[in-house]
DNA sequence: ATGCGTTACGTTTTT
DNA sequence: CGTAACGCAT
């Protein structure tokens, strides 16, 4: 099928998508067709002859990757879906399944997420004798203020300062040596144990390419033709990584908004994109500033909030292609409360009298238990619907357990998982949870039996245990999860019976575990058509969220960082007052922390097409106490406050 | 050393 | 209001 670019593309996206070689900078504005262009881009290089092998696309999440080589593939052909489409995690992950070797470490590493790294930390702590210490920065903190100044160039100190602030930081300043050593061991440890956070998905990537310029000249041959997308959240490392594949070939299109820049906290530096026409000679520049989603009213609105707030980057005026009629509209409720139920019945007018599917409708927040009461409500009502951000189904508890179960069968060394299944076992806590696991990594499941404290209580249990993760080797993938999801649920049974607490806690426990073993189920489907549990461990690190059926309609309520490039009909954005969002006040404008939550507003509004709602209550709870509402600094002198 | 009950304390956002 | 660190009794 022959495509009609000039046809389908305005007059800046038909350059954006043909200038194929070089480096271009595509600025676009939100809601200006940037998918659509990456997607067309995809589509034209194929065209053009060029091989899918040769194209790489990293985004923001795979999901964002996957819908991308689909759109293209309905749109031309098969061939589409061929290239390398992923983000820079997953990426680098694929490379170093292949090279890693080469900087002597394993091909068949773990992945391991920030809860494992922490639990790390912990027994590396307890090892120095220091898991007591008052004061002590947590050990999830180390390992965010660690991350953060690997992907930011930083040093420790400075990013454990911006991350605690003077007054804290002050307070630790004397554990910087026994930090510093801790996380030295840590490091020594993950390459012990054949293992790699996130971080060093991207570093041990760039060690590879450095170390080995036969290996970086050959990739770069291979991917002849690199476009990212959501540039001005890439960071330090990412940019890295980019440019020694861009050393000789300079193919390169990276595409972003520097308004939509937020992801600040991790390390994303806008100065990337920013700068990026200064660091690629012979870079061009494409504007994209035609809006093709919201109304003119709403793109006023984000137009006139950026230009009397916004200290740096580009200015860019979008034009909405039409004038709706309506005013976005400022909310002031009483509280919380009545914020939550104004949302409710405006969601059911909609669906209700203007005939607009649910899914068409999104509640945004700043953070993601803003809209709990809102939650219980739709719960109430049945009104069905998806909730993106905040905690991740990856994240709880009960399904890091189960995970932890695979780990072990596939690898009996693994301490860290041999750390989390044995506090579940009634006896067994910290203490004797690190000792016994710690057996284990030396001797495998052999641990079980071989430890100081075999003359517990609990040693029937880990007998129990070990012959069971024995006999998981010889069964079916997806009968070895069924087996897990009965044992594990029979010891969460046994757990609770063995309890003495109340009879409220423990109705609540048990309805706990029935909702686990609900999740167990989701889990099992997820994994329908692995046959193996690596695989499958692999790609669930990557992308931590379990794929929704779509044939149900249903609204959204999303975190606002979750909600990046999707668009709604209404969009509903909670909390508009001053610490809750922005989380910051009017003390702080000018401040690095306002201006990212400024590009965070700015990403909120843009998502609505031609209804949009700020809600500002008046009074807001804190600790329990209510405070009152400031309306947010950014809009307080643009609208005129409705009651 | 564990696990329960008490108090103090503090709020983001995620590959 | 909910969670996490702390202290006391097993």
């Amino acid at each position: 099928m022959e495509i009609d670019y000039r046809k389908e593309l305005n007059k800046s996206q038909y350059e954006a998508v043909t200038t194929t070689e070089g480096p271009v900078l595509i600025l676009a504005g939100a809601g200006t067709g940037k998918t659509r262009c990456m997607v067309y881009r995809v589509a034209y290089l194929i065209e053009k002859g060029v091989s899918p092998n040769n194209i790489l696309l990293l985004t923001f999440t795979n999901k964002a990757a996957n819908e991308m080589k689909q759109r293209a593939a309905d749109m031309l052909d098969e061939r589409c879906s061929q290239i390398t489409a992923c983000t820079y995690h997953s990426f680098c992950a694929k490379m170093l399944r292949k090279y890693s070797q080469l900087i002597g470490i394993q091909s068949d590493y773990t992945i391991i997420d920030p809860g494992d790294c922490a639990d790390i930390i912990s027994i590396i702590e307890a090892e120095h004798g220091i898991d007591k210490v008052k004061d002590f920065p947590r050990s999830s903190q180390l390992v965010s203020a660690h991350s953060k100044a690997l992907n930011t160039n930083q040093s420790l100190e400075d990013a454990l300062f911006d991350m605690l602030g003077k007054w804290k930081y002050m307070k630790i300043e004397r554990f910087i040596p026994d930090i510093k050593k801790i996380l030295a061991d840590y490091q020594s440890y993950k390459k012990q144990n054949n293992m790699m956070d996130y971080d060093d998905l991207l570093i041990n990537f760039i060690s590879v390419l450095k170390r080995n310029p036969s290996v970086k000249n050959k990739l770069a041959d291979i991917y002849q033709y690199i476009m990212i997308d959501e540039y001005q959240d890439s960071n330090y490392l990412q940019e890295k990584i980019i440019f020694m594949l861009r050393e000789k070939n300079r193919n390169l299109a990276v595409v972003g908004d520097d308004y939509q820049c937020i992801y600040g906290f991790r390390g994303s530096m806008v100065e990337n994109i920013i700068n990026f026409p200064q660091k690629m000679s012979g870079c061009k520049v494409v504007y994209l500033t035609q809006n093709y989603r919201s109304n003119q009213e709403i793109m006023d609105l984000s137009n006139i909030v950026m230009k009397k707030h916004s200290l740096e980057g580009f200015f860019k005026k979008l034009v909405a292609t039409h004038v709706a009629n309506i005013q976005p509209l400022l909310v002031r409720s009483e509280d919380e409360g009545e914020e939550a139920s104004y949302i409710l019945n405006k969601i059911m007018a909609l669906h209700d009298e203007e005939e607009i599917p649910y899914h068409e409708i999104c509640v945004l927040e700043r953070s993601s238990y803003h809209s709990v009461r809102l939650e219980a409500l739709l719960n109430k009502m049945k009104i069905p619907y998806d909730k993106y951000g905040g905690m991740k189904f990856f994240d709880y508890d009960h399904i890091k357990n189960f995970l932890c179960f695979l780990r072990c069968q596939i690898n009996s060394h693994d301490e860290i998982a041999w750390f989390r299944l044995l506090k579940l076992f009634d006896g067994i806590g910290n203490v004797y949870a690190r000792n016994i696991a710690a057996t284990c990594k030396t001797l495998g499941l052999e641990g079980l039996v071989q430890h100081k404290y075999i003359k517990r209580k609990f040693q029937p249990d880990l007998e129990n245990l070990k012959s069971f993760i024995e006999k998981l080797n010889d069964q079916d993938f997806q009968i070895e999860l069924q087996s897990i999801k009965s044992f594990y649920s029979r010891l969460m049974d046994i757990t609770l019976m063995l309890m003495k607490t109340s009879e409220k806690k423990r109705r609540e426990l048990a309805r706990a575990n029935k909702q686990a073993v609900r999740d167990f189920d989701t889990l099992i489907e997820m994994a329908d058509g692995y046959d193996s549990p690596v695989t499958f461990l692999e790609e669930i690190m990557l992308e931590a969220s379990p794929q929704k059926e779509e044939e149900e309609d249903r609204m959204v309520i999303s975190t606002i960082h979750s909600a990046k490039g999707l668009e709604f009909h209404s969009v509903f954005v909670m909390n508009c007052v001053d610490t809750m969002f922005p989380s910051t006040d009017k003390d702080q404008i000018g401040t690095v922390e306002d201006n990212e939550e400024l590009r965070c507003f700015y990403v909120a509004i843009t998502r609505a097409k031609e209804r949009l709602f700020l809600m500002a209550p008046k009074y807001i709870a804190k600790f329990g106490c209510v405070e009152e509402g400031i309306i947010s600094h950014f809009i307080s002198d643009v609208f005129q406050v409705k009651e």
